[in-house]
Parts: C-alpha cells; sequence; structure tokens
RNA sequence: GCGCCCGUAGCUCAGCUGGAUAGAGCGUCUGCCUCCGGAGCAGAAGGCCACAGGUUCGAAUCCUGUCGGGCGCACCA
C-alpha cells in the first residue's frame, strides 16, 4: 500500500512542486469514488484557484503507473489497478508469510517496558489485567517493528504495608493458613491490620519499626518473613502470567533498586535541585506550565518513598539500556506522579526525559464499585479465565461437538474472548466490568476475529491443492479486503508509536467485517480452477494477517474452533 | 478549591491526528443454512457529535467558557 502512496506523492510532487511530505493522501469517504483521495484545498490558497478547479487540472496532468485518476469536486480521486493491487499486496503478504507487518525501523533501537507490575502478598485480580495484557502487546507491536524490546514487571515489593504486614504475620499468623492458601491467608491479614491499627496504636508502631528494619537492610526475622512473601506471591504470578501467554525479561521488584537510592538522591542534590521543606528533602516544581506539588525525595524520618525508587529506576534503565522510549504502562490515576518524575528529570536538564512516557489507561471497576483489596472485594484473574473457557466450552458443546482438542480451544477462545475485550476500546477509557460483555462471543469480540480465522483456515483445507496461481484481474470485487490488507503493516507501526492496541484490534474487526461478507456471494471453491485459485490465494493472504495481528495482541488463532 | 482525563444512536464504542453524506457492535424489528463454518450475512429503525462561543476555505476532531462524570492534589504506593 505504501508503494501506491509513494508513487502518488512523487506523481503530485512533480506536478504541483510541492514536498512530498507534505501532501497528505487519505481514504475517500465513500469507497466508490476511489482507494485513496488528494484534498485540494490547502493548494488553493498558493495557486489563487479555486480547489474544484485545481483537481481537475491535477486530474489532467498527473499520470501515474497503474493508477487513474479522477476528479471530484474539490478531490483528487486514485484508483489502483485492481490487477496490480492484487498481486502487489498478496504478493506482499506471500513472500512475508507470518511476518506480514513486520518491519525493520526499530532496528538498533531499544524500547523498555515497564508493564503489569502488581503488589506482593495480594491476589492476582483483575485490576492487574489491563496493564498486564496492554503492556505485553504493545511490546510485541515494537518486536514487531524490530526494536530491542526489554520487558519489566516493577514489582511492588517495597513500601510500608510491608512492615504491617510482618507485624500483621508475627501476631496473628497462626490463625490463617500460610501453607495452603497463603495469599488468601494474607489477603485476610492486610484487611485486618488495615482496620485494627486505627485503633490500636502499638500495632501501627510495629508495623512502622518492621518497615525501618526493612529498609536498614538487616538480615534478620523480618527480612526473611518480607522474602518468604514475595516468593510466594511471585508464584500465583507466574501461573497468571502463563495462562495469558505475557513474559518479562526482567522481574525487578522496587526492592532492586535500594542499592542505588543514595546515588539517585546524592545526583539530584548535586544537580542543584533539591532543597528541605518541612523537615522532607524535596524537587520543587512550581516553575512548571502544569502546577505540581514537589516532589519527595525524602520523609522527615530519612526513608525513602516511591517517587525515590522509580527516579533510581529511571536512571538505572537509562544506563543499562540507552533506550530510545522507556515505557509505564500505568493507570491514568498515577499520572500526577509521572508528570512529576519527568519534571524532576527535566530540572536536572537531562536530555532523555522526554522518552520516559506514560502510556496511562483508565480504570477498571465492577458494576458495584471500585476494586478494593483493603476491603476485600476483588474479582480474582483465575476466577475470571475459568468462567470464560467454561462459557467457551459450552459454545463449542453447541455449535461444534465434534471438535478435537476441545478443552485446548475452549481456553483460547475464552482467554482471546478477555483479552481482545480488554484491547479493543481506546486505552485510556474507564471500563466498567460487565460479564454480559465479557462472556459475549458474537459482534465485536475476539471469539468473532478467531472465528472469521477458523472459517478461512477451513475453506483453506478443503481447497488444498488448488491453490496456486494469482490472476489479480478476478479479484476486482475484493478490493476493500486487498486496500485493507495492504494498510495493516501502517497500522501495527501506528499502533506502536501511540501505544494503543485498539488500532489493531479495531482494524481486526473491520477486515473480518469485510472478509465474512464477501465469502457470502462469493464461493472460494468456485468449479472454475482460475476463480478458485486466485480467491485461495486471497484467503490465504487474509487469514496470515488476521494471525499476525491476533498473535501480537496475545490471543491465540486456532485453525478451528 | 485547584489540576488532568472523558462526554458521539437506548447501551458499549469507532471515526485514519482538521477534510466529502458521522460509522460499527449489542438490544429491538424483518429476512437468509438442500450452497466453502449461522460464533455468520443482508436490511429497517435509531444522531442538535453534552452545551455556548471562537479559529479555519472546512471542526466530532484545535482554542476558551459552562454543565455532567472519573481521577489526582508533600512525608502511602
Amino acid at each position: 500500500m505504501q508503494r501506491f502512496i509513494d508513487r502518488i506523492r512523487e506523481g503530485l510532487a512533480q506536478a504541483t512542486g510541492l514536498e512530498r511530505d507534505e501532501l497528505k493522501i487519505e481514504s475517500p469517504r465513500d469507497s466508490k469514488l476511489g482507494d485513496l483521495a488528494f484534498p485540494c484545498f490547502p493548494l488553493a490558497r498558493k495557486l489563487k484557484q479555486a480547489p474544484p478547479k485545481i483537481a481537475a487540472e491535477l486530474a489532467e496532468k498527473v499520470r501515474i503507473a497503474g493508477i487513474t485518476t479522477v476528479a471530484t469536486g474539490p478531490y483528487l480521486n486514485f484508483r489502483i489497478d485492481r490487477k496490480e493491487l492484487a498481486e502487489t499486496v498478496l504478493g506482499e503478504i506471500q513472500g512475508a508469510q507470518e511476518n506480514f507487518g513486520e518491519s525493520k525501523i526499530g532496528l538498533g533501537k531499544t524500547v523498555v517496558l515497564d508493564y503489569s507490575s502488581p503488589n506482593i502478598a495480594k491476589r492476582f485480580h483483575v485490576g492487574h489485567l489491563r496493564s498486564t495484557i496492554i503492556g505485553a502487546a504493545v511490546r510485541r507491536l515494537h518486536d514487531a517493528l524490530g526494536y530491542r524490546t526489554i520487558g519489566i514487571n516493577h514489582i511492588g515489593d517495597w513500601g510500608s504495608q510491608f512492615g504491617k504486614l510482618v507485624a500483621a504475620i508475627d501476631r496473628w499468623g497462626d490463625t490463617v493458613d500460610l501453607e495452603n492458601d497463603p495469599l488468601e491467608a494474607l489477603s485476610t491479614l492486610y484487611v485486618r491490620v488495615n482496620e485494627e491499627e486505627k485503633s490500636d496504636p502499638e500495632l501501627a508502631e510495629a508495623g512502622r519499626a518492621a518497615f525501618r528494619e526493612l529498609e536498614s537492610g538487616k538480615q534478620g526475622h523480618v527480612r526473611e518473613t518480607w522474602k518468604h512473601l514475595t516468593e510466594l506471591s511471585l508464584q500465583e504470578f507466574d501461573r497468571a502470567y502463563q495462562r495469558l501467554g505475557v513474559t518479562f525479561d526482567f522481574v525487578r521488584g522496587e526492592a532492586f533498586y535500594e542499592p542505588y537510592l543514595r546515588s539517585t538522591i546524592e545526583r539530584i542534590v548535586e544537580a542543584g535541585v533539591a532543597e528541605t521543606s518541612e523537615g522532607a528533602l524535596v524537587v520543587s516544581l512550581e516553575g512548571f506550565k502544569e502546577k505540581m506539588p514537589p516532589c519527595l525525595l525524602e520523609k522527615s524520618d530519612g526513608t525513602t518513598l516511591y517517587a525515590t525508587r522509580d527516579l533510581a529506576a529511571a536512571f538505572h534503565r537509562f544506563e543499562e539500556f540507552r533506550f530510545e522510549r522507556c515505557l509505564y504502562v500505568v493507570g491514568s490515576a498515577q499520572k500526577l506522579h509521572f508528570q512529576q518524575l519527568k519534571a524532576v528529570l527535566k530540572r536536572m536538564n537531562l536530555e532523555w526525559e522526554p522518552r520516559l512516557e506514560h502510556v496511562d489507561f483508565g480504570m477498571l471497576s465492577l458494576p458495584g464499585g471500585k476494586l478494593s483489596s483493603r476491603k476485600g472485594s476483588v474479582l480474582l484473574l483465575d476466577e475470571l479465565l475459568n468462567r470464560a473457557v467454561e462459557e467457551a466450552r459450552k459454545v463449542i458443546e453447541d455449535k461444534n461437538p465434534d471438535l478435537t482438542d476441545a478443552d485446548r480451544i475452549a481456553e483460547e477462545v475464552g482467554i482471546g474472548a478477555v483479552i481482545f475485550n480488554d484491547l479493543k476500546r481506546e486505552r485510556i477509557k474507564d471500563v466498567v466490568f460487565e460479564w454480559s460483555e465479557v462472556l459475549s462471543f458474537e459482534g465485536e469480540t475476539g471469539p468473532y476475529v478467531q472465528y472469521t480465522h477458523a472459517r478461512l483456515a477451513s475453506i483453506l483445507r478443503k481447497g488444498a491443492g488448488r491453490e496456486g496461481s494469482l490472476d489479480g484481474s478476478l479479484l476486482e470485487n475484493a478490493a476493500p479486503i486487498l486496500l485493507s490488507l495492504g494498510r495493516f503493516p501502517g497500522v501495527v507501526r501506528n499502533a506502536a508509536e501511540n501505544s494503543e492496541p485498539s488500532e489493531l484490534a479495531q482494524f481486526l474487526l473491520s477486515l473480518c467485517r469485510e472478509i465474512n461478507s464477501w465469502l457470502v456471494p462469493n464461493k472460494v471453491l468456485s468449479e472454475d480452477p482460475g476463480l478458485a485459485s486466485s480467491r485461495l490465494v486471497l484467503v490465504r493472504g487474509a487469514k496470515i494477517c488476521i494471525r499476525s495481528g491476533l498473535r501480537l495482541l496475545g490471543v491465540a488463532a486456532p485453525e478451528e474452533m
């Protein structure tokens, strides 16, 4: 597709004398008008002529191989020769196969991604889903562009709540089952300690003391307990990641950066941007256009904060990876935190500060209200996935009872539904969790895309041996599909650039709609061998594209379902 | 109180970074399986793009204000 756009730009540049890059090529409102369009309005002032007249003149003047040019009002519309369109796009897919959509624009550059980042001692629940799924998808999108990607799980394993938890275990550890269901036990203790410390100063102090000991680095009972908590939690997280198909290069909790805290603070102090305020060490951020409270580096008792550890992590990551981008896939509730983080780096005049991006996303809430682990009102990930898989199993039982390997496919479809559902809308939008929506497999859903893929796979199986030569002129009525397929590499690029997997998800939905409606009146396995062969090549191309797209989103593409 | 984000069909959302007559899915109604997978397809109904100004040849898209909702605002993470 890009080749056609380039050709059009070239032709227009010659005819108008304008730079190629300033020629905006877009899609016409109605596909009947053409495949691509150039609005002539911007030229009106320069040429002192009405746009429709310019369009008409350009239509005469511009000659582009394989593309016919028609002026419609103020627009210059381009129609790509059908034969060439089919043969170019499908040829590209045939050449690239499952690598279709990939490119090398990121070669030699590194992108660090910080995603998932749950807190230890808590169950893995649906609140962790968005960061995990969005982050993993954004990461795969960058992989596809040739970037070296570094996925980091920035586990929340540090902070005063772990002091509280150690104190709670010391006091009530024998009242819960820490052996068989440790996370459940910890969750119970966490709720209890938050409740009781309000009226029990001794308990509150025990918690603070435990965190002080933890931060002191002392190898003793507190640290042992904390380490144990971490291990138990990571085991549970790993099960979730395995099921979701999510991986990391590094699991580095906040504790990992502990040894770098001193030098980080020194560095900021040396840069001359730190000051003491109300007994605490802060960086004032008053000069910025967004009004921000100061960033706290050290509490008045000398202990560090979240921001200190994130600053240490940012320095550490830059020094280790020299990243081109460092993406923090974290909820929009933490927007201010990342603004402050970047503002501190800006005050230090670090040129790489713009490379840090907060990839923020909207909040997930349950219909009854928000999720809160302190109150214990959560929906566990396993529970969600189990129910989706169970639902998929039922649908298979109903629609395709003879399916072999039905359990595995139910897992792929159920989990695919959950993942796709989270990626299909713009990430900034808040989401209210609705079972009816997550368990729906019709319409704009993951299973719809998977179904389309399976349907194409089925046709290819039945047409085995008949797929061969391609005569593009036989695929005239598939032009919308071909144009979409041609757009795919650009969609991947934009989705990565914008850290917005929904752009890819929306593309897939639209492609599947086009294909499903084309399939009805166009029998692929036609009596005519030439027609069947060409249509099979098209079906093959579409199947490859859908499969690649799903893979980038982290959704399986079963051959049958 | 201040700051940021969101507001498009009854509901959930797209709208290609400012372009032609605003599009899907769900739900409602009507059709389509002796025909490659009906988890599908075709059609109908449904819109003051929250509201008011402004910029522009052109605004759902950019700016200002108002209203509604969400999130955040120094020793939690």
